[in-house]
This record gives structure tokens, C-alpha cells and sequence, in this order.
RNA sequence: GUGGGUGUAGCUCAGUUGGUUAGAGCGCCGGUUUGUGGCACCGGAGGCCGAGGGUUCAAACCCCUUCAUCCACCCCA
């Protein structure tokens, strides 16, 4: 029976768990819309290569956790482990590398090969913004924006953590440093030896101790640097947005350079990183595109799932019927209900149970209304409709007060 | 990839030192009530006890393997 299982940490979705996500997704999408970003939908395979060069050959996720394999003609593929660098790939290959600012956002299906656990399936949903070819940090603001107000609507509570890295050399000198710095410790886990700056957000107590005294980050931007990391939190301050900077804040993929942040829940256990994102001004130029600065964040769709309840949505109208010949006069007036108000759930009930087992049912999914449409009614073109939330006497309406009455 | 916990009905879970036919609650279907819901009572369906192997007269229970899931490390959203 192999084969009629799922693949491990690719569960199949229904009930609740789809409803929270579908939910989150809707908002995500309303609120990238509603700051005019445009949506660009890239393919869920790519060129290997694409992300060895973005998110970079030595880390974490391109040595360990992607899924790749040759297609037909020995081409090696995988499927995306995260969203930016396809989308930074469709600028550069449908030519929108220009001087205009692009405002973009994408939402999809990723996949990494990790041991899952409590929101972390291998594959995962990410939504995320763009925002190309500004380099103020007034577009750092912009998205922590878009990013505080999809939480907001949600009503997760999260906080927020920043940090600034400065440029590809600030990064390189801290890198140094930190690795001689270090080097005095024995007992270094690898992933530390291979990539020292791993050593910032590190849980074990021995590097977290060692690392208490080590310089940070900051000590490494020049004054211009500085500046604008100040310039961004007195923003920060002035819209009200609250924040904590954390020096030791890092982030995995090799492309971060500038702003970073980070939103954190407290009910996601150990994965509690529900949006994360930052500046990635070399990215395009390095790969073959013109160099332009970027900004954006990606959010993991299903871990704001997990910490939202979808308060289920309530359902409008039950149309049942007693026989086969009301049947179809039961699905023309949903059908032109739904016409008249197409927000709107209306039940046709297409089955043979008794009066009163349809209306428990309908009670029991929730239903605000219900009619049952019989011989009496396909007479005289007229129904009883019940409230099923509220004690008030039937409504005897003719179709066209039905239709009226359901109107938006 | 490392360490640990858990897999029994659609869901949440009981199941005694290994002992006849594996249980409960919720949900589903039917009835009390053949055209009027919520309550109550009665009945029913639904299980290869995650899968494979082993020990035994006998395994849901003990042993091995494997798969899935959860927790932590690691990583990230």
C-alpha cells in the first residue's frame, strides 16, 4: 500500500487545516494588492544552478535540503526552496531589469528536505513581496508596512527583530574576525567552522557564552552605514511601530545585505519565525541582471496557519426538497440566489432524507436559513423561510421577496 | 543528518502480567417523528490495532526492521 501514501511532510490538506491556510493566503493576497504590488507567478521548478548562485553553495539549504533530480534530457533541476531567486530570474529574463520601481508580490508552494516537525513540512507555503529598484530605506519601511499589517489583520501577535549587516565587506571583515575570534574555542560544531557568523544565533550554551563577548556587527558599519540604520528606526518610531534590535540577528541565505528583520511568534515552539526578509541589493546583478537594489520578506504561510483560527465561516441558505419533481425548482431558485448575491453559500440539498433530518443537518453545518422546497411550493411559487439561528416565526415569501430579501 | 516520544474506528483516546468475538466519547447513517431543526432515547455501519518479519499453544501488547507523525538539535518562513 506504498503507493496510496503521501510523501513524508506532504500531507494532503482538508477540513480545518486548508480553511486557516486558504484564509491566510486570501488576506496576504488582498493586502499586497491593496499597496499596489503586482503578482508574478514563476514556475515551481528551476535550474539548480539558479540557486547556487543566489542562495548560495555553501549554505545550509543548497548542501542539504534541496530536491533535485535530471529531467529527460539530463538537465539537473529542483524544485525551489524559497521564492526571491526565481522571482529575480523572470525580471532578468523577460527583460523588467529597467529603471522603473517594481512592486511585486508571489505566493506559493516551496519545498525543502528537512526533518519536519511543528510548522515545518518539506512542502510549505511562502507568500512574498519584492520591492525592486529603490534604495531608500523608505522602502525597507514600506514593506515592514505591508508585513505588520497582514499580522495585524490576522491579529497574531509576533514581535519584531532588526538588524543592519551593512554590505558584502562589512559581512566578509565580521566573517574574519569572528572566525579567529573562535578559532581560541575548541569543540566547534561545523556548522560554526564552516560558516563562523552561525555562531551568532547559536542555542548551544558554550558558543553562546564565548560569543557574549565577541564584538557584533555594528562595530564593523562605517558612519554612513550607521546613519541609515538609524534613519530606519527613527522611522520605525515615528509611524509606531515597535521593534527590538538584535545585533545577533543573521539570516541563512547568502543574499542579505543592509536591513534585516525578522517577525517571531511565541507559539510555534521552536520554528517561531513567521516572516522574515531583508535588503538583497547585489542579487540581480549577480545574476546577469543590472544593478539594482532590493527589498522584501517572504512569510511561511502555514506557521501563520498554525497560530490563526479561521473562526469558520457562516453559511447562509439550505434549499431542501421531499421529492424528485421540487428537486429542480429547488436548484433554479438557489441558482438564481446566488445570482442575485454571488457572497452568498447556499446549500442544495440533493439527497433523500426526511424534512427533519435535513434541517438538522442544515442547523448542524451551520446554516443561518434553510426552505424546503415540495409540492406546495412548486404550486404556488412560494416558500417558508426558516430562521435557524434566531427563534422568529417562518417568512412566507413569494420567489420574487426570496430573491429580494437575499439581495446585497 | 543526530537524540527522544507516539502510531488502535472519520476525529480524540482507553485497552490489565500476552489469553476466547478489540472498546468509549464525538461524528456519520437509520428509527421513535412518512412535510419541519436544536433536546432526549433506541439501533446500525465503520478496524489487516501504521506496514513487514520474528518469539509463542496464543501477540494490539514482547523482539527486530521499516514507514509516518510529534518534540528537541540543526536550519529556516
Amino acid at each position: 500500500m506504498t503507493d496510496l501514501k503521501t510523501i513524508r511532510g506532504m500531507p494532503d490538506l482538508y477540513g480545518e487545516n486548508i480553511e486557516d491556510i486558504s484564509m491566510v493566503e486570501k488576506v496576504c493576497q488582498k493586502t499586497f494588492q491593496s499597496f499596489n504590488f503586482q503578482e508574478l507567478r514563476t514556475p515551481i521548478l528551476e535550474n539548480k544552478s539558479l540557486f547556487n548562485r543566489s542562495v548560495g553553495e555553501s549554505s545550509e539549504i543548497m548542501q542539504k535540503e534541496v530536491y533535485e533530480f535530471k529531467d529527460r534530457k539530463d538537465n539537473l533541476l529542483c524544485l525551489r526552496p524559497e521564492g526571491t531567486a526565481g522571482l529575480v530570474r523572470a525580471l532578468i529574463t523577460n527583460g523588467l531589469d529597467n529603471d522603473e520601481i517594481k512592486k511585486l508580490f508571489y505566493l506559493g508552494p516551496m519545498f525543502r528536505y528537512e526533518r519536519p516537525q511543528k510548522g515545518r513540512k518539506r512542502q510549505f507555503f511562502q507568500a512574498g513581496v519584492e520591492l525592486i529598484g529603490d534604495q531608500s530605506s523608505d522602502a525597507d519601511i514600506e514593506i515592514i508596512l505591508i508585513a505588520n499589517t497582514i499580522l495585524e489583520k490576522l491579529k497574531i501577535k509576533s514581535d519584531l527583530e532588526i538588524n543592519y549587516l551593512g554590505n558584502v565587506e562589512n559581512l566578509k571583515n565580521y566573517n574574519d574576525y569572528l572566525e579567529k575570534y573562535l578559532s581560541e574555542t575548541s569543540d566547534l560544531p561545523d556548522y560554526v567552522m564552516k560558516n563562523p557568523i552561525r555562531a551568532l544565533d547559536s542555542k548551544d550554551e558554550n558558543i553562546k557564552n564565548k560569543m557574549s563577548k565577541a564584538k557584533s556587527i555594528t562595530d564593523f558599519l562605517n558612519k554612513d552605514q550607521s546613519d541609515e540604520f538609524f534613519k530606519i528606526k527613527s522611522k520605525l518610531d515615528e509611524i509606531g511601530i515597535k521593534y527590538k534590535e538584535n545585533v545577533k540577528l543573521v539570516r541563512g541565505l547568502d543574499y542579505y545585505n543592509g536591513l534585516v528583520f525578522e517577525f517571531l511568534s511565541s507559539d510555534l515552539g521552536a520554528q517561531n519565525a513567521i516572516l522574515g526578509g531583508g535588503r538583497y541589493d547585489g542579487l540581480i546583478k549577480k545574476l546577469g541582471g543590472r544593478d539594482l537594489p532590493a527589498t522584501g520578506f517572504a512569510l511561511g504561510v502555514d506557521r501563520l496557519a498554525e497560530v490563526v483560527k479561521a473562526s469558520s465561516q457562516s453559511k447562509d441558505l439550505f434549499i431542501g426538497c421531499v421529492d424528485k419533481e421540487s428537486r429542480t425548482y429547488a436548484q433554479t431558485l438557489g441558482y438564481k440566489i446566488r445570482k442575485e448575491n454571488s457572497s452568498l453559500i447556499v446549500e442544495n440539498y440533493l439527497g433523500n432524507a426526511s424534512v427533519a433530518k435535513q434541517l438538522k443537518k442544515a442547523d448542524s453545518q451551520g446554516f443561518k436559513f434553510a426552505i424546503i422546497v415540495g409540492q406546495d411550493e412548486l404550486k404556488n411559487k412560494k416558500v417558508k423561510l426558516k430562521n435557524l439561528k434566531e427563534d422568529k416565526p417562518d417568512l412566507e415569501l413569494k420567489e420574487k421577496d426570496l430573491l429580494e430579501h437575499f439581495e446585497c
